[in-house]
This record gives C-alpha cells, structure tokens and sequence, in this order.
DNA sequence: ACTATATCAATACTATTTCTTGACCTAGTT
DNA sequence: AACTAGGTCAAGAAATAGTATTGATATAGT
C-alpha cells in the first residue's frame, strides 16, 4: 500500500532530530508523522496559559517560544527561552496532568511540531525506543536546568549575561533585551549599564 | 458554608449584563460563576479557527474580537465585530457540533467570560430561566444581522459606511480602516477615497 | 564609603502597522 | 463615447507600538 509511505514534509526536521539520536525504521517514523501535529503560533501567542494543563509537548521547528511566570506583583520571570531543534514544554504539568503556572508564549512566529499527552503514550506503547530518546531529552533539559541554577546562585549579574551571551549567542541578536534582562533576573535598564560597560571595554 | 459566595470579580460584569435583562437570585449566580471561565486572547490571537468546532459561547469584558472567512483566494470577509458586552460565537458550529468554516481572532487583547456547550446545556437544565435570557440574546443577534444583510444588499459603499459609522461609533476610531473596509465588503483603498470625500464635504 | 542593583521618568530610536495617493483597469450605466 | 462605482498594484507618508538608553536618585549589604 501506498499510504504507508505519506510521510509529511513539515515533519522532516524532527524525524531528523530523532535520526541524530537514535535511527528510526520505517514503522516508527510513520508513527512519528502520525502523531506529530504542525502548528503554528504568531508572535504573542499563547502556547500555554496559566490555569491550562499542558496537553501537548511541542518540538520547535522555526522560531522561538518562551516559558515564564508571573508572580503576585504582576513581573514575568522567564524560566526557558527555546528555539530551533529544542523541546519545550511545562513537564510538570504535563505529565501530573494538572494546570500550569508557567505561560509559555511566542517571541516570534513559531512553527512547532506537537504530540499530545495521549499520542506520546501510544507512541512509547508502538514503539519502546521512544523511552530512550525521550529518556535522553528530558536528560538534556534537566542538566540545562540545573546548569541555570547554579548559575544563577552562585554568579553575579554581570557575568550571567557573559554565560547566557556563550550559550545563547543565536539568540541574543534574535530577541529582545527586555527578555533577555527577564531571563537574567535584572531590569531592562541594568543590562543595559552592563551592555555599554562591555562595549566600552573593547 | 462562605464557599457558596465566592463569585469571582470577573465575572461581574456578566452578572449585570442578564441582572440588566431579567434578574438572578444568588443560586443562579453562582451557577453563573461556576460554568463561565475567564480567558484572555491577545491580539491576533485565534479564539475559534476554521476546522475547529465551536466550543465556547463567548461574553466579552473588554477588548475587540472579529468573525471572518477567508475564501478560495485568500481574501478575508469579516461577518462580525463584537467588542465590551457583547456575545460572539460561530452558533451554527456551536449548536450542530460541526466544524467551523469562520475564524474567530481577537483585533486588541480580549478578556472574555466562556461557557463551554455542555456546561451551557446544564445551565439550561439547572435554571431554566436561562433558556429565555438566551432566546432574548439570538433574537438580538438575528435582528441585527438580518438589518446587516439588508444593508448589504440595498446600499452603495458610501451608505454602506456612513450607516457604520453610525451604529458602531465606538469601534470607528478602534479598529483599523483595513477591517472596516473588508467588513463593508471593499478594498482600503476605496474606502479611503470615500474617508477622503466625506472629510472635503466639512 | 563602596558596590551591585533597583526605580522612575524622559528621550531616542526602530520596526511594524496602517493610511493615503497616483496611475491605471473594468464592467455596467447613461 | 463618457461616466460611475468600484478594483489592482506599488510607493510613500504617517501613526503607533515596541525597544533601548540615559540621568537622577534610592537601597541594602560589605
């Protein structure tokens, strides 16, 4: 049969993501084009809202997202910026299956491919290999996470956005530096103190 | 028990919208403000896309929301606009549970109250008295889209325009002029020269 | 006192969106 | 044949929104 073969094009960068990890046969690449969705956000739009639960783990095919909260006196605090080739999603709520108190939103327009909460289950079912590859995914996430972390306790502002500059260097001509600055945990107009002081030094 | 009395502020100003048609003793308020959720779309957001069914029967707080199709060659064709206490929704799809050929999407950031069609059935089994204040609310959907219509088809641009500025002179200097245009069925640019002649007749 | 950072207000700058205009086209009247 | 109600396309102008910088002043901790 012929429709065994339909494997849509849009999927392509993730099937090549997963081909990086681990290689797919056949089957487990018709399931990935199965249950895989393409989905298209505009620039501010809402991936996630505070109050949803998170139904659906979201592989960036181009542009940007961000995932933030907001606290009580209404400042965002941006946990995770995520661009091409990365995952984001809020694991917590998604895998406990309750609401979210992280929004996650688009900087720019963004296209993702997106598997919900059911079709990932189906797909560890189809196909255990999965297990691995999210396995080391999550992996990934978390040791960025903690890397963060550490970072942010333990360094002082100026030389976090010396790291997030080393890390992030594709980005940070891509976003604003008010997300920047909310990533950093400073203000806006800090950065930019910190910003001319480091041009002035070269 | 103090939980009965907990209604969310939000809700407020759709308590005054049907106090305002029939009044509500306090159970069907609160019934009220346990079946209509908040939710904030900003601008450009999708509230309803075509191919989705129509799930929420939508009462606007504030902000500007539009109706439209988009056909064969990519134009877009705005049905309604709907800003601060009034209702939009794709009923056809609502009630048919059928998938949509409008889009909904919001012209400024939109905080709506939505009830979801099975909560609204057992809000019509719970207080029947909202069958009547919903009729109330069809009817005056109908009314004016049948004097819409009749517009349509019995007036030039220029009376087309004038007559809108006259029933919507809240969102004439809201909205932009292309989705006016697009709502009176003809391009910005006409639209413009008519702005232009109005303007030179005072 | 000094450093790292915050706040607030004003300004400057940039990018995006919206509006207008000119030039030209078309189909249906008069 | 000329007129009217509209349309298309391209260019530019104007308005708005979003972003970045700067100065002045404040605060908490070393």
């Amino acid at each position: 049969m012929k429709e065994d073969k339909i494997i849509h094009k849009q999927i392509e960068p993730l099937l090549a993501y997963f081909q990086n990890l681990i290689p797919l046969n056949k089957e487990e690449k018709q399931l990935v084009c199965d249950l895989f969705k393409p989905r298209l956000y505009r620039k501010r739009q809402y991936v996630l809202q505070e109050g949803d639960v998170c139904n659906q783990f979201n592989f960036i095919v181009r542009g940007c997202l961000r995932m933030y909260k907001v606290d009580d006196k209404g400042n965002t605090h941006i946990v995770q910026f995520a661009s091409e080739n990365w995952w984001l999603s809020n694991i917590g709520s998604f895998h406990e299956r309750k609401p979210s108190e992280l929004n996650i939103d688009a900087l720019e327009d963004t296209m993702v491919l997106q598997i919900s909460h059911d079709n990932l289950l189906t797909l560890y079912i189809q196909a255990p290999k999965f297990d691995r590859i999210f396995r080391v995914l999550i992996e990934n996430s978390f040791i960025s996470l903690q890397k963060r972390l550490l970072q942010n306790i333990s360094s002082s502002a100026e030389e976090r956005y010396l790291s997030f500059i080393e890390s992030y260097s594709h980005l940070t001509n891509r976003i604003p530096q008010t997300q920047i600055a909310s990533f950093l945990g400073i203000t806006p107009e800090f950065l930019s103190r910190l910003r001319n002081k480091q041009t002035k030094k070269s």
